[in-house]
DNA sequence: CGAGCGAGCCGCCACG
DNA sequence: CACGTGGCGGCTCGCT
């Protein structure tokens, strides 16, 4: 009898609110740990209820400077928590934060305590300085994955996801994904529904459409290749049209087909195929973002066999169609996009 | 959407 | 013997 009057107590999911420590640090970003902070705060605003106990924390508690100037007030690490999640920074920042030694302790040992340990963007260097991404599947920003894999060659680095969950551990990529990550944890914890409400309110997509390499400058790496491969992108360059096999290419780089292979693989870390595609990728990206020609046109331009090959290969690389992309990328102003006829 | 095919990739070893 | 290079062959993966 007592029971029934107080419904309350029978209510199943009425547990204490799970902490989510997000531990940040001198020079840190600060939407990486406002983000994901803000999608487990409107969770609790949305249900109605105290799901989760959000709070800042530091291995040097008090004030700390983001790398945009604004300041946090941090606690300290708290000896155990439901979730702990590691914030990204600038270079100098991370270096840091890497080296820190309670930061580290504190990161092990939420690797065995915590249900669920977690890195945003650039967050991940600390978590592998921590070793705790050995033998993992992981994501960082795009700007640091090539690095990230270099340093740790015992992480299987995932240049494209917008954030990796490989058991206990996840790990996002840049900046914004960290909000992303939240929502697929609130939806882990508390159901879709309630995560996909959360992203309606903050303006965000459940499933953000499309990979996080649509967004990274085409080409960055050539310059990593040394003259010998700068020469040979520039022939290929000129003659993206032509066929480009791997044979025609090692021979006008002077080079066996084999040993091709491996100097683009060592110093690029691609294969002949792969990057005669980033190639014809960057053209038809480039092409997309300032011209009017239509889908038809950038192909045969890029050296696509067709429109299909085109929309093919988007969606293999970068995880959305051409014309997708050039919504998104165009240089275009809005007023002339909409000065298009009906 | 699945099966069959061929180009491409890479482990391995031989060579200088 | 270390190191850079080349060729063979099996296997994988993406296209038709």
């Amino acid at each position: 009898m007592a029971q029934m009057t107080n419904k309350r107590e029978n209510v199943p999911n009425m547990q204490k609110p799970k902490l989510i420590a997000i531990a940040v640090f001198d020079g840190c970003q600060i939407l990486d740990a406002t983000g994901p902070a803000q999608a487990f705060a409107t969770a609790n605003a949305l249900s109605g209820r105290a799901l989760f106990d959000v709070r800042l924390v530091a291995a040097a508690p008090g004030q700390i400077a983001t790398n945009g100037g604004m300041r946090l007030l941090a606690e300290p690490l708290p000896r155990t928590c439901h979730t702990a999640l590691v914030a990204g920074g600038d270079e100098m920042a991370v270096t840091a934060a890497m080296s820190d030694r309670g930061l580290r302790k504190w990161i092990v040992a939420q690797s065995k305590s915590a249900k669920r340990l977690g890195s945003v963007c650039s967050g991940a260097f600390v978590l592998a300085a921590a070793g705790v991404l050995d033998g993992r599947r992981a994501a960082t920003h795009w700007a640091g994955a090539d690095t990230l894999a270099k340093m740790f060659p015992d992480i299987a680095v995932d240049r494209d996801a917008i954030y990796v969950e490989d058991g206990k551990i996840w790990t996002s990529a840049g900046i914004t994904t960290g909000i992303d990550m939240a929502l697929a944890m609130v939806a882990q914890d508390h159901g879709r529904t309630l995560a996909a409400k959360v992203a309606r309110q903050l303006v965000v997509y459940m499933h953000r459409p499309g990979h996080q390499s649509q967004f990274s400058a085409p080409l960055e790496l050539q310059s990593r290749g040394g003259a010998r491969l700068e020469r040979l992108a520039a022939w290929a360059e000129g003659r993206l049209h032509e066929t480009l096999d791997a044979p025609s290419l090692a021979e006008q780089a002077g080079m066996s087909l084999r040993n091709f292979h491996r100097h683009m693989k060592a110093t690029l870390n691609a294969t002949p195929k792969r990057w005669v595609e980033d190639l014809r990728l960057a053209r038809a990206r480039a092409l997309l973002e300032s011209s009017g020609q239509d889908l038809a046109q950038i192909a045969r331009a890029a050296g696509f066999s067709g429109p299909d090959h085109l929309i093919k290969t988007f969606d293999r690389r970068l995880g959305l169609t051409p014309g997708a992309y050039r919504r998104l990328h165009a240089a275009k102003t809005p007023l002339e996009r909409e000065r298009r006829p009906q």
